[in-house]
DNA sequence: TTGGCGTTATGCGTTTTTGGTATAACCAGC
DNA sequence: GCTGGTTATACCAAAAACGCATAACGCCAA
């Protein structure tokens, strides 16, 4: 039971709310990872394939709707600027690593039992 | 570790994807249940609250997506027309349904012992 | 036979969202 | 002062979502 020629699969997805608007998720998060290992919102938007415009956006929004930084920012200096993380941040990460864990794993077993 | 004033809250998602496109989700599995309650799409379009023209929409690119019909249609006739599912599409909802069962729950307890 | 009814089906303009490019502001070092 | 690399933001373009309007359809009642 699948579609002539093509391979369905399943997919999922955890993140947390506030008021109804998405304040973190697996994209979000691994860009904060970026950032907190490269030290550089620009490098870490790279490193992630998309626009330094796009992975600006995302901090924001999260910032706004958190109502608390994550990312502490500094504009000129040596090497340009720099960006690292919140104690915040850092904490908001290791907690999400833990909801998230197995997740995935848990699904994709459940669906192959399925044989969709 | 909240937001002040406003409440955190974990969502989580399961869908089915083929070639990268959505093509079964919780809203769009809602909508073929209340088709197949109510023998109607518009009657379903409505019970959801969405628009005829989006509830249409979701169905077609389904079945495109799939390469088979989910949605038998008759226009015209006795009540002015109507709309069944197809065995393929009682399936799906069966299956889907286990795929998912517990899901939500399990994520919640994970959230409730995180103190986010 | 004809008009009305309630559905399915779809074209099309409008609105909203998203994305990308260009540009300014910033600051240490040379 | 000029340069380099970053953060920050304005602004226009592209895309997607939305919804209104209208056609097609086939029973049924008049």
């Amino acid at each position: 039971m699948s579609a002539p020629g093509s391979v369905i699969q399943v997919r999922s997805k955890i993140w947390l709310e506030i008021n109804g608007e998405p304040v973190f998720g697996q994209g979000r998060e691994e860009l904060l990872r970026l950032v907190q290992k490269n030290g550089s919102i620009n490098a870490a938007a790279k490193a992630m394939g998309i626009t330094y415009r796009k992975a600006w956006t995302y901090i924001d929004a999260m910032e706004k709707r958190l109502g608390f930084p994550l990312v502490n920012r500094l504009k000129g200096g040596p090497g340009g600027g720099e960006s690292t993380l919140t104690p915040q941040a850092e904490m908001f990460l290791e907690k999400f690593d833990i909801l998230r864990q197995g997740f995935n794993e848990t699904v994709n077993r459940k669906f192959m039992e399925l044989d969709f």
